[in-house]
DNA sequence: AGCACCTGCCAATAATTTCTGGCATGTGCA
DNA sequence: TGCACATGCCAGAAATTATTGGCAGGTGCT
């Protein structure tokens, strides 16, 4: 993922996915290795619906990624691992991110 | 302004004031040089209020700065400069801005 | 069967952020 | 004097985001 490929709107909700205490925790919780929902949740001392949320945003944005897994005896455990990732935030990458912002008047 | 010295609190704070579409304009436009206030709200389309407040977010964060000036004739117009800086959001960097993250019960 | 884990979802509330509109101040110029 | 421009601030409404608590399903173990 390279923010030179990154469009206006991509970058924002980049920014507004990691602008959150907790998913700032989050991705530092994961950056060892991938971990499961209630592991973390415990961990970091938050409810796992709350959890919950913040893990689908951080995957809607891309930056995480979920393994629903199986493991031989039936259980079913969800693996969520990072996304590797690199933005640069300069006025620069930014004025130009901003050419392809929309105006948020799109899927009404 | 180097990523290498910001707390986490600090991330926190670019982050949270960067994930807003008009502030990433404001930013934008305020790219190729110093602008004022009345002016900027007219080139971005929006409330002169409104922009006000995203420039105090933005003054808050470190990311702008502003310049009072009474011009020889005596009329006063506030100009706007960017404050050039350099983020880099990798799962490293935050991993290690989270160390220096308040639990957000300080001044309580 | 009953407990301890794992999973997911939803509705209601709380907290925060964004935005509008109005008010007040000052200057210069016709 | 009255208009056009600049500045600032504040209160209230609107919209978004965060958070809690509860419900329901699955597995394995004693």
């Amino acid at each position: 993922m390279r923010e030179s490929e990154l469009t206006g709107d991509q970058l924002l909700q980049a920014l507004s996915t990691l602008a959150n205490p907790h998913r700032l925790r989050v991705v530092a919780a994961l950056r060892p290795g991938r971990q499961y929902v209630s592991a973390m949740a415990r961990q970091l001392g938050i409810s796992r619906p709350l959890l919950q949320m913040h893990l689908r945003k951080l995957q809607a944005a891309g930056l995480v990624t979920a393994q629903l897994e199986l493991a031989d005896d039936g259980k079913a455990v969800n693996y969520y691992s990072l996304t590797p990732f690199a933005l640069h935030l300069s006025p620069d990458t930014i004025a130009r991110a901003v050419h392809t912002l929309s105006d948020g008047e799109e899927g009404r």
